[in-house]
DNA sequence: ATCGGTATTATTGTATTAAAAATCAACCCC
DNA sequence: GGGGTTGATTTTTAATACAATAATACCGAT
């Protein structure tokens, strides 16, 4: 009898549109600044306008569209001081990250950081941009994951996606890409080994280094 | 002439119910775990059920209520390990504010700070408990300010909400009033001074004593 | 031709209605 | 009396209808 039926593999339908509206941002697909109009994603999506606004409330308070009253949604764009402010609180989190990381990994987190490590040196060989991104996703969230704590991983990942467009810039920079393997290992070392101040030295160092080219690459975006 | 006009003093119904259910929220007058049904919501605010659905959209991002699905909304309840998670995050940005702080403080906000330790000292010899929660918010926020990163606000703010219930309780114990004007005022002349090292040291120190107090509180609370 | 004003249109903001789902209680059958 | 089923009620979910506002186009007058 497979009659347990699927509750609940239920999604309201303001979920999956908040998820397909947020995905298409962050993925470019809307650009900064693009006018977002209720009842035309509402056609595209095949869904009334209810939901929609729904998800847009939701994008408006995560920071990913910006509302003008009477006037309706846009997708937000970052500015240069924008990116800078969060990039700095970025940076405070991850070293915070590390800290706790230290203090609290698992021996199968342990594992998986180490795997992680890999795969990331394995993807910059094969200079495949997107590769070389999750790679290094997957290394900082497991970091995360380490801290146990939930709170700091929500507002990371909120923060990441803010500036997740941007951030591929710098991976496109391939005279950096042994300087990030490094780093990855020397963090990793340092996590395992449980010495905080060195991790967070490195971790500082690591961020403040892709932070510098980020911002170049958005000036010239300008 | 005048006739520059009221745009905009306006705001959409669902900005105001969200304040609304916001501030009724944190000031304790809907209890953790409440239900929130969105038909006596309607009823008591004298508006329709939409903006009412904004609103608890816009409340469940910022995590003072949840959802859920197909049973409605209630407000967020949160346990020890949540409290602990907000804190410890909340350290780490309260640290780097008060480094961003004195790199960055104007000499205006500088007469705002000293004025803010005046008058939490006045608040605390009163011992009129709403008094010095609001003193000490007011003092910790011109830190923020300070720090001119909005980003870096706008969260730790949000993070204030989440505990602001339970902050609460720490004012109260009496007996530390002493070292918490003392604190302060110690964080001013450091940040007055541009002394980041030690702002850092006395801000961890002041937090760290006063999450012990909440969370001992909320054990209590259980 | 340009400025000003009015009318039209497009789009958001709000309310209402209809449908799906969950809860709870009464009821029947065993 | 107990367990399960059915049905009514409540509540969310989604769609649609209506109202208010802002943008725009058009027209006439200077």
């Amino acid at each position: 009898m497979e009659l347990k039926l699927n509750t609940n593999e239920y999604l309201p339908l303001r979920d999956v549109v908040f998820q397909a509206l947020r995905q298409a941002i962050i993925s470019g697909e809307f650009a900064p600044g693009e006018r977002l109009m209720e009842i035309g994603l509402a056609n595209k999506l095949g869904v009334s306008r209810t939901p929609v606004r729904e998800a847009i409330r939701m994008l408006e308070l995560e920071g990913l569209v910006v509302m003008i009253p009477r006037k309706g949604a846009e997708v937000a764009k970052i500015t240069e001081a924008d990116l800078k402010d969060a990039l700095e609180v970025r940076l405070a989190l991850e070293e915070l990250s590390v800290e706790l990381a230290c203090e609290r990994i698992t021996e199968e987190q342990k594992e998986k950081l180490k795997e992680a490590c890999v795969a990331f040196k394995e993807a910059i060989l094969t200079k495949h941009v997107p590769s070389i991104v999750e790679g290094d996703v997957i290394f900082h969230d497991i970091i995360f994951e380490a801290t146990e704590n939930k709170k700091l991983i929500a507002i990371a990942q909120n923060l990441r996606e803010q500036v997740y467009r941007y951030r591929v810039e710098y991976v496109k920079d391939f005279s950096y890409h042994d300087v990030l393997v490094n780093e990855h290992y020397e963090i990793t070392n340092a996590i395992l080994t449980r010495d905080k101040e060195k991790a967070k030295e490195i971790m500082r160092k690591h961020l403040y280094n892709q932070e510098l080219i980020v911002i170049k690459n958005i000036k010239e975006q300008l």
